[in-house]
DNA sequence: CAGTGGTCTAGACCACAAT
DNA sequence: TTGTGGTCTAGACCACTGT
């Protein structure tokens, strides 16, 4: 059983983005949405709000709440914030990994901190090269608290991680921190990438966390420059 | 006068920022903080969520709310999602601008498209580079609504425009679009940021939206790729 | 003025964790 | 069992917009 506040957001979500309601077009006030789910005003509004962070309604007092411009940008892969369950997830289709080095390794400081483990714990490194459409897309170098995340194998990585987790050991993931920035590409990025010298890369480095707030996984993730870019909707509440 | 929650807000942020509450430590419960600022539960949720959002917090049922890990990294320039004004306030120092270009051009689709204005509706077209601490870092291309935002000169221009449009216009700034992807530079990149040829750029392109949703900027800002990157926290409501 | 969303309250019941 | 946060209610008052 789901909250109601996020099974109102899904269903006015679905009416946003199937194009029941039109771009700018005003949607039902508060109170008619009230009696249309029985429920209060808070709850309409908890669901509502969820949607303003997604960027896909805005709302002016006085007036009402409006749909904002949702159109299907698909010519790139877009990531888009309530979904942060990596690649497999957000691109639904055609994913394929190469398994390039899977080994258990000793955390070193850095990464025991951001890891909430100690120096010298035993550590997964993996490094993978991922694929979409056949074509080599991302190269990911992932590490994993193995007393948390235990019994990762080939098979699970490659399908997806993230699947392991939440279906099979049962945890949500919660949330995740990213920090993305343009590098130069190294000889490993142009020999797995095939890139030539003047091309970048966007690398994105995560620390991803469980429902509890507990950090599970530490990870780079080297994007070929032309196939990804990515999309966030900041709001000053 | 501000929201209560947003005062609650503020107060228990500067509590963590500054170090009185420590990474992982357990801060007062939702019952004693109702007391202490004598305001009701969900007015505290609120404030609490807020931080969340932030990263600064975590929370867990039946056991309390925590500190995240706030380490001050302050090696590279970071924008935190909350403050999403642009160069002048999210660096606060040392900030300076030559106008390249500004003039008055007339709105192609694209633009119209993402500003809610008419093809061929007049247009401002501004670019800039912007030193930080005396160097080169950003080559910003900027357009704007002259019908929303009037009165724009040189400056204005030389220091903030949302400055000007919080300050003077009076108008309030609530909400961006930004897609991020890393390029290959181009001559003038090279030309006003002084790269070399295999050096790349990280590119923002952004639409702004006022307090009311009605977007009044589209811009592209190209930024040198060693001094600038981005961290966003992403949660899973 | 009426209609809208923004804030806030004082409580209720529930799910979960530790003891 | 106790203490915690998560959800939800039924109302209140306010600020803003348009007529």
């Amino acid at each position: 059983m789901d909250t109601k506040y996020r099974e109102i957001y899904n269903i006015i979500k679905e009416e946003i983005t199937l194009g029941k309601l039109k771009n700018n077009e005003k949607i039902d006030n508060e109170i008619n949405l009230c009696k249309r789910f029985s429920c209060s005003r808070m709850t309409i509004k908890k669901a509502l709000d969820m949607l303003v962070q997604d960027g896909l309604l805005y709302r002016r007092r006085g007036q009402g709440s409006f749909v904002r411009n949702s159109k299907n940008e698909q010519n790139l892969i877009l990531l888009s914030e309530r979904e942060l369950t990596g690649l497999t997830k957000s691109t639904n289709s055609n994913i394929k990994s190469d398994i390039i080095e899977f080994k258990l390794v000793f955390a070193n400081e850095v990464i025991a901190n951001h890891l909430n483990m100690r120096v010298n714990d035993p550590l997964y490194s993996i490094r993978r090269l991922r694929y979409i459409k056949e074509e080599p897309a991302v190269i990911e170098l992932t590490y994993m608290n193995p007393a948390l995340i235990p019994g990762i194998n080939e098979t699970i990585l490659n399908n997806s991680i993230y699947h392991y987790i939440e279906n099979d050991l049962n945890l949500r993931i919660g949330a995740a921190k990213k920090t993305t920035r343009a590098c130069i590409c190294t000889k490993e990025d142009k020999q797995y990438l095939l890139l030539d010298d003047n091309e970048p890369i966007l690398e994105v480095e995560q620390i991803a966390y469980l429902d509890n707030g507990t950090p599970f996984e530490y990870s780079f993730s080297r994007h070929r420059y032309d196939k990804f870019e990515f999309t966030t909707y900041s709001l000053r509440i």
